[in-house]
DNA sequence: TTATTTTTTTAGACTAGTCTAAAAATTACA
DNA sequence: TGTAATTTTTAGACTAGTCTAAAAAAATAA
């Protein structure tokens, strides 16, 4: 059984890697607010139980065990999430904090309950995939709506980091992330974009177009 | 804030409290499984931040300060219970383990939601009163059946520890935790009682009103 | 290429929570 | 009541996870 701490480094180190390519000790410290020498402590102790490749002062990386365990921890993460947006009715801002202790229950049915209960969903309120039990991550084809042409279709996935304001105002547009999206027309002369969402056409900005995350099928 | 295992003591502390008057190191010690010396070390602790009343050699006892705590995991523990029975579909005996976890996650809004969200529970699955968040506790007047004579009536609360399978048996006989029941009568021959549960006739044996928890209003 | 700066690691210290072994206090009983 | 048994506490050690300060390695730049 791991600890916690060690759950959190596996999971910093999954984000890290999709980032940037080599992951250095003074990233990880960064990114879990603690100092470097307390992560290269912790790299030596996941080296040992083979959860990271790691030689001093090269970078580390993940192994194929190692990323494993993030990506079940990232399930937990998510699938609590959407439980606590979903059910309990919080907004999708206020999740975050109270999904980074509940990730870290250790019960494996519970998890499988709960996917269950809350209908097996793909997407967590934040529009990002939910691995499913196997650690399989869908692969994003993630685009942002203004690489899509003319009648191109694709997902509304979420909206890039620190445009908070889009999502409230998809939410007083009834747009929620998981519906689907068609660019009917794109207008040459300010790049505002025609689509349709559930059937409804409507009118955004390029600026919208800019943040707004879609995951397509090529 | 306090630690999990601060948590772990306070609640222990409260159940000890309500089986026996006063609390010894050694009966600490035997419920949490730790040695009496760990306990000892911890006793000063909460004496410290006024949780408890403590003495050398003496007993100890709860604060007020320390028994809202404890009440305050209980209802968490007793609300995650009823939410992995209820809505999870988990056994009533499969949840305590996963309860233990999850009573520690700190997040007040959390609780609340959640007993909205279940509908504001009176009792847990095993049919223990649930505290409400000010800490207040239903004070149990807790009859065994046997205790009950011709016509008086009350509300099946739970049964007695180590007697599983009467909860499996009531479970057959669609009789849950909460219902009401009515002695009609008792047999002088045997002790059976014939009771009146939704309206149906049930024929308890003596063993099984020895051992069932009801809850009555005198 | 050598010197300087930055990054990373090492060494040693600290805290919380546990343990074992021994000492001290209390309780039981002959 | 005095001795033996039991309970409780103390003293000291250990682990996990963190820190600071200093040393070592790597990267950068003059």
């Amino acid at each position: 059984m791991n600890s916690q701490s060690e759950e959190d480094y596996l999971k910093a180190l999954y984000h890290l890697e999709m980032d940037f390519d080599s992951v250095s000790t003074n990233s990880i410290a960064d990114y879990l607010d603690m100092k470097p020498s307390s992560v290269t402590d912790m790299l030596k102790k996941l080296a040992e139980k083979k959860f990271i490749n790691y030689q001093k002062y090269k970078g580390t990386s993940l192994t194929k065990k190692g990323k494993l365990i993030a990506l079940t921890i990232i399930r937990k993460h998510r699938l609590w999430e959407t439980f606590l947006v979903d059910k309990l009715g919080f907004g999708w801002d206020q999740v975050h904090i109270i999904a980074e202790q509940l990730e870290h229950i250790k019960s494996e049915e519970l998890i499988e309950n709960l996917d269950n209960f809350l209908g097996n969903p793909k997407y967590d309120p934040h529009g990002d995939p939910i691995p499913n039990k196997e650690g399989e991550i869908e692969k994003m084809n993630q685009k942002v709506l203004v690489e899509l042409k003319a009648l191109q279709k694709g997902i509304i996935t979420g909206v890039k980091k620190g445009t908070a304001s889009l999502l409230n105002y998809l939410d007083k547009e009834k747009v929620k992330l998981g519906d689907s999206i068609k660019v009917i027309e794109i207008l040459e002369f300010d790049g505002t974009y025609i689509v349709e969402i559930n059937k409804r056409k409507l009118t955004f900005s390029e600026k919208i177009c800019q943040n707004l995350l879609l995951e397509t099928n090529d």
